[in-house]
DNA sequence: CAAATGATGACCT
DNA sequence: GGTCATCATTTGG
């Protein structure tokens, strides 16, 4: 029995483990005052257990928002870029996921603007462009997914996902926690196949 | 205080 | 395939 899809018109309970999480949020729409885009392409990492985590070694300063209650957003700078996880699990206990691309399903010109030259397919293509393109940065992190500055909408589930191997993380094969829309042309073309399998 | 470290991205061969 | 610019955070002295 294949595990059962989200329903088109609600956002997946976000208190799950981000292993759990992750799959689900893939066709859901992440959206900013001027722009939205389609989720297809995430990471999971959990807390405690998961060696690639931030929250691998317990609260820090930077970290704090991934130990607080899910349906918040953890905006992290990395290399001059800034990325997003949605948050899992309740307090106390750590989880996120990481939005790693998307389509733009609204505001193309407003996104085009905050990164000209980019062709439409890779305007939100890897985790610190997907970030850029909707304008999400440092002031977002800890914010509410139900508030004004960034809302996690409903979408229609995608009709396959595919599983493999998250990105740039020592170990990575013992856990492939990466998912992602096979169909999308937001994820990039090696990564659509490396490693990949189907999930059941 | 100094040094190491990336959940990256753009560009090179 | 590979190099490297870049910078906040973290960790060690």
């Amino acid at each position: 029995m294949s595990p059962p899809r989200p329903r088109p018109d609600a956002v997946p309970d976000l208190r799950r483990p981000a292993v759990e999480v992750a799959p689900d949020l893939l066709g859901c729409i992440l959206r900013t005052p001027d722009a939205a885009v389609r989720i297809v392409e995430v990471e999971a990492y959990e807390g405690a257990t998961d060696p690639a985590s931030h929250a691998f070694r317990g609260p820090t300063r930077r970290n704090a928002v991934m130990f607080g209650p899910a349906g918040v957003l953890y905006v992290y700078q990395l290399h001059g870029h800034s990325c997003c996880n949605v948050i899992c699990r309740d307090a106390g206990v750590a989880g996120g996921v990481l939005l790693r691309a998307g389509e733009v399903v609204d505001g193309l010109d407003a996104v085009r603007s905050r990164r000209p030259g980019v062709p439409d397919a890779r305007l939100a293509r890897g985790p610190g462009n997907l970030c850029r393109a909707l304008g999400i940065g440092p002031a977002h992190n800890g914010t509410d997914l139900a508030g004004p500055l960034v809302r996690l909408e409903p979408g229609p589930p995608p009709d396959a996902v595919a599983a493999g191997p998250r990105v740039n993380v020592a170990g990575a094969a013992a856990r492939p926690w990466r998912f992602w829309v096979p169909a999308s042309p937001a994820v990039s073309a090696y990564k659509r196949h490396a490693a990949a399998r189907d999930l059941p």
